[in-house]
DNA sequence: TGTACATCAGTGAACGCGCGTTCACTGATGTAC
DNA sequence: TGTACATCAGTGAACGCGCGTTCACTGATGTAC
């Protein structure tokens, strides 16, 4: 990696920390260059304006946490041909990951910048749009594919079933910092998976 | 009320807003008190400092979240005698409660502090955590009735579950307000009900 | 291969504005005797 | 009932500090001929 673009890096994860801790307008520029071991106009040579970094944030956690998602499920979808049980286990994969972070999910850049977004410009908040609905868009493809196979119990909209992995990872996340304790995010990963298996098992065992 | 107590109130009001919407630093009582029409000296008359703001911000959040989850379970157990059709008529209500806010829920303050809580000082944090744990207890207390009654399908975490009420509130506002749909709360929380009603239910129709 | 120039990745100093906080003061209302 | 004093709910002016941003400049690396 070129020499510039190692510093960007690093500005990105020093910034994304103290985000996710804090706010973004509580984040100021001198903390970060004093983190990045730079000065105040190295950063912005990286960046035209504090909002810049905002959409940098968040574009950078969207490919990130794609790549996660991508890796996860493939891997799932390799240990199994069914959809639904490739789904589950994905779900587990996905809790023994969340279980692996020793401090717990460091936060979601998504959540912060939807609890704040009367700071930043329409560029970001369209970002911040792109990014839920790729995931709906990620989760509602599997679950056509389980629900073409195995009728849910009862009639549900798979859109909102598709945004309920997001809203209980990102709703995991703020019970897991409220309380203080990292593992809350993994047992609310564990219930919505005893939940899908609910809905698309036949009632009586196959 | 008093003339005193009508001001300070106003204050919270105007300021919770604002703080939901932006953020904790990026409101300045500054904004606060143009907003609430008293100078910026007469804001300290009511707070000793900023933080003392997010303190009653947060306090008061409880106290009005208590009030409405009191209300809405107690007209709940009114319509069934049943602990699991109880939960499911509250969990009902609670949706109708959502989906009658035009612009969706404005969002909660526990989530705005717990991701931004290095800004806070120890009493804020504690505040927040114990937010959480009541209204743990308080949903816990229900499962443990219902699951006397109904014994769960699969074994879970009756404390977990208890948690899930909140996990699913908060990870729907953060999707709502992300996508700018505020319809998407309530959508979670509905799935929320069909997941506790597939739970608790006979294999068979009774 | 050597030289001229361009680009990259920053530095250093200065800027003005807005922020949270302080402090001496004040008019209206409440209370004691 | 009248008067003295206390409390309530603020006002107005000033404070210094930290913030995001700008701008002229610079040394190291890359590229053309």
């Amino acid at each position: 990696m070129a020499r510039g673009s190692e510093t960007r890096v690093r500005i990105l994860d020093i910034a994304q920390d103290a985000v996710l801790a804090k706010g973004f307008d509580a984040t100021s520029i001198d903390e970060i260059v004093a983190a990045a071991e730079i000065t105040k106009s190295g950063f912005f040579y990286h960046f035209p304006d504090k909002n810049a970094l905002a959409l940098a944030l968040i574009e950078r956690h969207i490919e990130v946490e794609d790549a996660i998602f991508d890796d996860l499920f493939a891997r799932a979808r390799e240990l199994s041909d069914d959809p639904l049980h490739a789904f589950l286990i994905g779900l587990r994969l996905l809790a023994e990951m969340l279980a692996d972070m020793p401090n717990g999910h460091p936060g979601c850049i998504v959540a912060t910048a939807a609890y704040q977004d009367r700071q930043f410009d329409r560029a970001v908040r369209d970002a911040n749009r792109r990014a839920v609905l790729g995931w709906r868009a990620r989760f509602r493809a599997m679950f056509d594919e389980i629900a073409a196979r195995y009728p849910p119990r009862e009639p549900v909209d798979l859109d909102a079933l598709a945004d309920m992995v997001n809203t209980v990872v990102e709703g995991g996340i703020v019970m897991s910092k409220a309380l203080g304790e990292p593992g809350a995010t993994v047992d609310q990963v564990l219930l919505l998976r005893t939940f899908v298996k609910q809905l698309f098992s036949p009632d009586r065992p196959v």
